[in-house]
DNA sequence: TACCGCATGTAAACGGTTACATGATTAC
DNA sequence: GTAATCATGTAACCGTTTACATGCGGTA
């Protein structure tokens, strides 16, 4: 993905500063990233070498400037092309289907506490997904959690499914 | 995750050259990692260094000599420590959801077409998915075939939702 | 003859995480 | 007084992708 066009969206809809773009992202969009300033600042940096950001520096008495990013018509222009073409496959690195295949050299024991210890952990991440949904604000953050919410779903079921498949044997 | 693990396991099942690792992933995990030489030759040497494996050179005519990797006991050992504790949360970037949160800004139209190009692609997704799981072999692999495709049916039946739930407005 | 499969790698670039460094202001 | 918040960044490291480099043997 590369975060230059969640930080170019995100100043599509005000202006900010570094630090109130991370502020966001841990506000609302922490389901899909959890980028932090190091990915963040080198990102701003880049857009503006680019020309698809302004900056704005607003003096603070006592200590270095605060940086307000603007994006430009050429920052608008990338945006909606972006957004209009389609979204990569999501590549996952799904360490837990990487413990599940291996699992076929070891006793069955082994997988089965896999396989407990995941619905564990899912029932989990459920539980904690349900509690944020409480204060959301928008439809797009809260089909976001839905979309979130549906996968552990769809895992819990499968979950037990294999789990069923497994004691009938 | 790092790939690490995933040829420990793979030569825990039995002794292989770094190219018969990368056609087995191909072969059988393609939904799970997609490891090219530039990652699998230097995690390969990596393992070596850590004594977690031993190498076996077999000489080619004519070529340089073919290296066949065996697992030792310090790296089943480290492997089913890992396999052992729980599987961390699949980091994802999910640049679907990004994009689908960026559409706030833009015209309604944009958001449906977002919508619907994702549903083509999902459908797409499935029916690819439908043709690999024919030539399956073993329960672990069309358990992993099986989480895939109950992830992409969530995906669908969520933009479904969403989009009659838009349609209505 | 031309291409595919076998088999080894390296180098550059990219994207991200973690930890570090600085320092004033505000709230408790 | 102490901790959190505001606000900037850099540097080292890690894992991965992509492209490149090499070259034999078998198949169409």
């Amino acid at each position: 993905m590369s975060h230059k066009h969640l930080v170019l969206g995100l100043l599509a809809e005000t202006p900010m500063t570094g630090y109130d773009i991370r502020k966001r992202i841990q506000e609302k969009l922490r389901d899909v990233t959890n980028a932090s300033y190091g990915t963040l600042y080198p990102t701003l940096h880049k857009l503006l070498d680019k020309g698809l950001l302004n900056m704005e520096e607003v003096p603070r008495k006592g200590r270095p400037a605060k940086k307000i990013y603007h994006i430009t018509d050429k920052g608008k222009g990338e945006l909606t092309r972006w957004l209009r073409k389609p979204a990569g496959a999501d590549r996952i690195k799904r360490e837990f289907l990487v413990k599940l295949y291996l699992t076929r050299h070891l006793p069955e024991n082994e997988l089965l506490t896999l396989l407990a210890n995941r619905r564990d952990e899912t029932e989990a991440n459920i539980k904690a997904l349900k509690r944020t949904s409480d204060d959301v604000e928008d439809r797009h953050q809260s089909w976001i959690i839905d979309y979130v919410m549906s996968l552990h779903h769809a895992e819990m079921d499968w979950l037990k499914r294999i789990e069923a498949q497994i004691s009938v044997i």
